[in-house]
DNA sequence: CGTATGTCAGAAGGACTGACATTT
DNA sequence: CAAATGTCAGTCCTTCTGACATAC
């Protein structure tokens, strides 16, 4: 085996991105709100208020008719308002309603208690360098990605 | 911030398994196999010609009639085998052919490589020590999981 | 006039629930 | 007879592509 530690750890990454998602589903299931809603949520919110829909759409990575169904339903559910742009009439910037804050405050709620639990009795200065070498892995990868796409 | 470094951890993780999947996209493309194709034919690889369909479906986590869909796809293709179990008149074992070994193969070396290139140029003593640190977060996340579901 | 933005309409993929035949 | 296994039928959700109106 010439790849056994790479292997286990895009392995052990994977697992730890799918244990998170099973610790959130619940609580989405609590406020009856769909992964891919609360990602939308997420991205609105760490826009500031300032974005247009063709930007949270590629922030996504999703086509702008699949946006705009998505928007249109979390409209309808009172969570996002939009709003048209004051300086381009076509565009329309998104915001989080009161509502659409608290949702997405109360399940970033459970994500961090998860977060917290899963850390415990682990050395901190462990976890910090765990934390830099994913970010080399990362960049590794992100290099060899963009350097093959020509 | 309480929780700065768990949250970066999480994040780094998720973004190392979004990056291994674009990576391995462009392969599977190019063979017309779908994420959930190839996720069942590495399943069918893994339980090694042993499995009945209802233990792929569990280990995919979906439904036997899912499952019952999406091997009657792959079987179409000619990627894999029904047998119905010498010991068991309703269940039926899933084996890759020929041309399914070789498509997994195929892939999978395409992922071998992604790896390989993705740990360039760090001490694999690291590598060692975050893949630990990896496996106790993870031990921490199933246990907190496991405890909250009654 | 060409481009950008959002939206509508139709189609496709993937998964689910419920019902059912067969076997244990 | 009750449970397990696979399958069929119908539905739902999500996304996509193509066409279009409006604004830049």
């Amino acid at each position: 085996m010439v790849n056994g530690v790479a292997e286990t750890l895009t392995g052990q990454a994977g697992l730890l991105t799918e244990l998170l998602t099973s610790a959130v589903e619940p609580h989405l299931k609590k406020v009856d709100i769909s992964l891919s809603t609360f990602e939308l949520l997420t991205a609105i919110r760490a826009a500031g208020g300032k974005a247009k829909q063709v930007d949270i759409a590629r922030r996504l990575g999703v086509t702008p008719p699949s946006l705009c169904e998505a928007v249109k339903a979390a409209v309808g559910r009172g969570l996002v308002s939009q709003v048209v742009s004051p300086t381009d009439a076509r565009a329309k910037t998104l915001r989080l309603s009161p509502k659409g804050h608290s949702t997405v405050r109360n399940i970033l709620e459970a994500v961090n208690q998860a977060e917290r639990e899963m850390v415990v009795g682990i050395d901190p200065d462990e976890l910090q360098l765990t934390v830099e070498t994913l970010r080399r892995v990362n960049r590794n990868l992100a290099l060899s990605l963009s350097g093959s796409i020509p």
